[in-house]
DNA sequence: ATGTCGGCATTGTGCCGA
């Protein structure tokens, strides 16, 4: 079972390139972030015709999660627990049924730039939340996957110029803290099970000739907990997506999962 | 070199978020 992250930057100005790229790269199961629509605006129509199941969490302008997927999902819930106050749409996970059932999360988590500052304050927060989910994930013992834009630079081989991030909220030494306390729970980051050393990204900005430059970082992960991990034959970077006619600024993330 | 997008409120363009 192919299952992929993509931060798509906008469902509406998206949706050529995401369609071209499921025609191509056939994942059973998508995660999309970005999606910047509420559940209404996003269209149904161009993916039931290629037998994708779709159930999203948006809100306006900003934010918003999709799932895409070929097989039933059951038990779709919406929203990380642990703030009743948190109206932003970011977190969605479902149990994917095939040789044998996957509960998957999609989420982005918040990109906390200025820091220090009250947005750093929310990213920290729901990073805390999110170890707590990640801890019953693995307490279920369960194959499950948290994947995602998780706008963290886990270490300074995953950015082409990381004196240039060195302040940035993606790697800040609390970021990258957060980030380690949760994969230190036990779970993998897929991408370095299957590929060592610098030079991979999943992100370039648009400004600046970013992409020309190849001055990139990556930020989209997927971690596996461990029955999870136990099952992953493949993960790669569709990175040729990002040179396509109007790109997303991130690209597809996936794994091959023998579930 | 504050350089580009996407969405929104709004009809020409500036703001926000990334």
């Amino acid at each position: 079972m192919k299952i992929a992250t993509f931060n798509i930057n906008g469902i509406k100005a998206r949706l050529p390139a995401l369609l071209d790229w499921l025609d191509e790269a056939r994942p059973d199961v998508a995660l999309l972030q970005e999606i910047k629509t509420v559940d209404a605006g996003f269209p149904h129509a161009p993916f039931d015709e290629r037998g994708y199941n779709v159930e999203t969490h948006g809100q306006k302008s900003f934010n918003g999660v999709a799932i895409l997927s070929k097989r039933p999902l059951e038990d779709v819930t919406r929203g990380l627990p642990g703030d009743e106050e948190d109206d932003q749409s970011r977190w969605i996970e479902a149990t994917v049924v095939g040789k044998r059932a996957l509960r998957v999360c999609g989420l982005y988590l918040p990109n906390g730039n200025p820091a220090p500052g009250p947005k750093y304050d929310y990213k920290l927060a729901w990073m805390a939340r999110l170890r707590d989910r990640a801890a019953e994930l693995l307490a279920a013992e369960e194959p499950a996957l948290m994947a995602g834009d998780y706008n963290v630079i886990p270490q300074d081989e995953d950015a082409s110029r990381p004196a240039a991030w060195a302040e940035d909220a993606l790697a800040l030494p609390d970021s990258r803290a957060a980030f380690r306390r949760i994969v230190n729970l036990g779970f993998t980051d897929a991408f370095r099970m299957r590929v060592f050393g610098p030079g991979h990204y999943s992100f370039w900005d648009y400004q600046a000739g970013a992409w020309s430059r190849d001055d990139g970082i990556r930020i989209d992960h997927i971690l596996l907990n461990p029955q999870a991990a136990d099952l992953l034959t493949d993960c790669r970077i569709d990175r040729e997506m990002r040179g396509r006619e109007k790109p997303s600024d991130h690209v597809p993330v996936w794994v091959e999962i023998d579930a």
